[in-house]
DNA sequence: ACGGTTCACTGAAACGGTTCACTGAAACGC
DNA sequence: GCGTTTCAGTGAACCGTTTCAGTGAACCGT
C-alpha cells in the first residue's frame, strides 16, 4: 500500500523564510513582493522541493490552467488525430489538456461536461455529439467553451470552428457526379439525438439539385463496424459511396478488397475528412480535406485566448478542399 | 466574462435537512447513518441540485475516482487504440480517465506524471517512454501504478502487462527467413534515453543466430515522417523491412505505392502490434498481434483492483501470435 | 439497576493553498 | 513638518469537503 511521502506545504516555506504563508504565495507567483524577496523564496521553495499542490490551488482560486477537450467519439480516427494535435498545440501554449471521450453517447457527453466544469478547467475544447443540447448553453454560463465542427445552438461560445459543410457535400457530390456516378450511398456516422443534423440536410438538397439517387446510411466510425455496413451495401449492388469520415471509407476499402472487387475499377469511393492516413492507402482516398493543422491552430488560439480571459468571441469558417487521389472511378 | 453560478454546498443541504455537514457527507455516500435519513438527504439534495464538488473533495479525501493514463506517443496509431479501448473499459468500471499524452518525451513524461500524481488520481496506467527513469520509482511510493510494454526499472510497480518481445522478434524474424528474406532492414520508433531496450537486443540476438543481414534505423512512429524514413531506405536498395510499430509498416506501403513497387511482389513488409487498420490494407499487413483487447482488460482489471486497495502485484505477460496477411513475400 | 455496546449523529480540525483588508514604514510634494 | 501615496508584507477568513474523536440515548444481558 503505497504511502504518499508528505510534501513541503507553503508554510513550512513560510517558517523556512520567515515570512507569511501570504507572502510567499504571492512572492512565488511574482507578484506584490521585492525582487529580493522573490528570489529568496524561489531559493527555499527549491530547496524544500516544494511545488504548489494544485488541487488545493485549484479550490482556492477556482482555476487549474488546464484546458478540457472532450472528443465525441475517439473511436473516429480523423477526431483522434485532431486530439493529438491538440494536445500538442496547447503543450506549445504551455497549457495541457485534460482529454475525454464521449464514445458518441449524448449522455455520456453531459456527464463529463459537467465533470470538467467541476474540475475546473480553464476553459473548454467540445466536438459535440448533440450540439442541440440545453447543457451547452448552461455550460457556456459558468467557463469559455469553443466548439468545434457544429454550433452550439442557443449558448453563448467563447468561439467556433465550423465546416462549411454545405460547400464540402457540393464539392463531394458534384465530383462524384462528374464522374459519372449517379447511384450513391451516403454513410454517416451514428449521431444520437440529431438525424437531421445539417451536414445530412445538405446531403439530400444537393443530391437533389445534382440529380443524384441517393440512400442514406448510418455506419458506425469503429473499423470493423464500418466494414459490415460497407460488406452489406455491396451485397446491396451499390459501387458508389460518399463516407462522411474517412475511416468509414476504410471500411469501404476493406470490405471491397475481401470480395475481389478493386477500387476505383470496380467501386468508388468518396471520403470526407482527409486523415492522414488516407494518403497511404492504394489507391489514395479521394476526400474533402479540412486542413486539420488549420482548425487545430484556430481552436487553440481561441481557447487560449478565451482562457486569458479575453472575451472576444470569433466563429471560423473552415473552408474544405477537394483532395483527388483516385479513389473514384 | 462567464460567471460560474454558485452551487449548493453541503452546508446548505445541511441546513435544510437540520442536519450537520458531516452527516450529510456520510449519508450521501451511504455509511455511518439511518436508511431513513440517507433517503431524506438524497431527496433534499436532488432538490437544491446539490452536487459534491470533486475539488474540495480531492482535497479533503486525497482520492478522485479518476485513473490516470499516460501514453508513450499517442502519435503512435496502435497507442491510440489501446488508449481508446482503456478508456472504453474504464468506462464500464464505472471509472474514468485521463488522459495525457508524453509525445515520446522523457522530460514531459516525468512532468506529467506528476501532475497525474498531484491531480491525485486513484491509480495510473502508463506506457512508459523511458521505463528506467528513476521517476517511477518515487511514483510508486505514493500511488498504484500499472505498466503496460515495459518493466519500471527497481520500482515496484501494482502490476505489468508487458509483450514477450523475445518471442515476438523471433517469430517475426523467423517468418522472414522462412520466405527467404536474408537482408532486412528494421525500423524502429524513436525511444530517447533507451538505445539499447530489450526489444532491441532480441533484434541483434535473433538475427544473428538466424543469420540475418540487419540493418537498424530509428523511425518516427508519425505516419508522414515514417514515410520519409521508408523512402531513404528504398532508395538504398532494401527490399524488406521489419517495422517495430504498424504505424511505420504503413509509410513502408505509401512510400513503395510512390516508388510503383509492389507488395508483397517487390517488397516485402512485417509489422509489429496489430493495428485494427493493418487488416484493412491491401494486401494486409503481416504482423505480430499482441491482442490488444487482452491487453486492455488485464490492465483495467490490474489498475481497478489496485485503485480499490487491493496489493497483489501481478505481471501479465503477453504472448505473441503472428497475424499472416500476405505482405511479406 | 448497572456497566457495556451499539447506534445515529455532531463539532471542529484538517486539507493546502489564495485573497481581502489592513498596517507600519519609507518616500514624496510642498 | 505634515498629509498623502506607495510599498512590502501580514493575519485571518475562506474554498467545500472529509474524518476523527466524541456524545447522548437507547438497548442489552444479568
Amino acid at each position: 500500500m503505497p504511502q504518499p511521502r508528505k510534501r513541503a506545504t507553503i508554510r513550512e516555506v513560510a517558517k523556512a523564510t520567515g515570512l507569511s504563508p501570504a507572502s510567499v504565495s504571492y512572492a512565488l507567483r511574482g507578484m506584490q513582493v521585492s525582487e529580493e524577496t522573490i528570489e529568496r523564496v524561489r531559493r527555499v521553495a527549491a530547496e524544500l522541493g516544494y511545488e504548489a499542490d494544485p488541487i488545493a490551488r485549484a479550490l482556492a482560486s477556482g482555476r487549474t490552467g488546464m484546458i478540457g477537450l472532450l472528443c465525441g467519439s475517439l473511436e473516429d480516427l480523423w477526431q483522434q488525430a485532431l486530439a493529438v494535435g491538440i494536445g500538442r498545440a496547447l503543450k506549445d501554449n504551455d497549457r495541457y489538456a485534460l482529454i475525454l471521450d464521449a464514445t458518441g453517447d449524448p449522455s455520456r457527453e453531459r456527464t463529463l461536461a459537467r465533470q470538467l466544469r467541476d474540475q475546473r478547467v480553464d476553459a473548454l475544447i467540445v466536438q459535440p455529439v448533440d450540439p442541440a443540447a440545453p447543457l451547452w448553453a448552461e455550460l457556456c454560463e459558468s467557463l469559455p467553451v469553443v466548439s468545434i465542427g457544429d454550433s452550439l445552438a442557443g449558448a453563448r461560445t467563447a468561439g467556433e470552428v465550423v465546416f462549411d459543410n454545405r460547400a464540402g457535400v457540393t464539392l463531394a457530390l458534384e465530383h462524384m457526379r462528374d464522374r459519372g456516378h449517379r447511384r450513391v450511398a451516403v454513410l454517416t456516422p451514428t449521431r444520437a439525438s440529431t438525424p437531421d443534423r445539417p451536414a445530412d440536410v445538405h446531403v439530400l438538397a444537393e443530391a437533389g439539385r445534382l440529380g443524384l439517387d441517393i440512400e442514406v446510411v448510418t455506419a458506425p466510425q469503429a473499423l470493423v463496424a464500418a466494414t459490415d455496413v460497407a460488406r452489406r451495401m455491396l451485397a446491396g449492388g451499390h459501387r458508389a459511396f460518399f463516407c462522411f469520415a474517412d475511416s468509414i471509407a476504410y471500411g469501404v476499402y476493406a470490405a471491397s478488397a475481401e470480395q475481389g472487387l478493386r477500387i476505383p475499377a470496380d467501386v468508388s469511393v468518396m471520403g470526407y475528412d482527409d486523415h492522414p492516413m488516407s494518403g497511404l492507402l492504394s489507391p489514395g482516398l479521394t476526400t474533402v480535406d479540412w486542413d486539420i493543422d488549420g482548425i487545430v491552430r484556430a481552436a487553440v488560439r481561441l481557447v487560449v485566448a478565451a482562457a486569458d480571459g479575453n472575451t472576444r468571441r470569433r466563429r471560423i469558417v473552415q473552408a474544405p478542399e477537394l483532395r483527388e487521389r483516385g479513389s473514384v472511378g
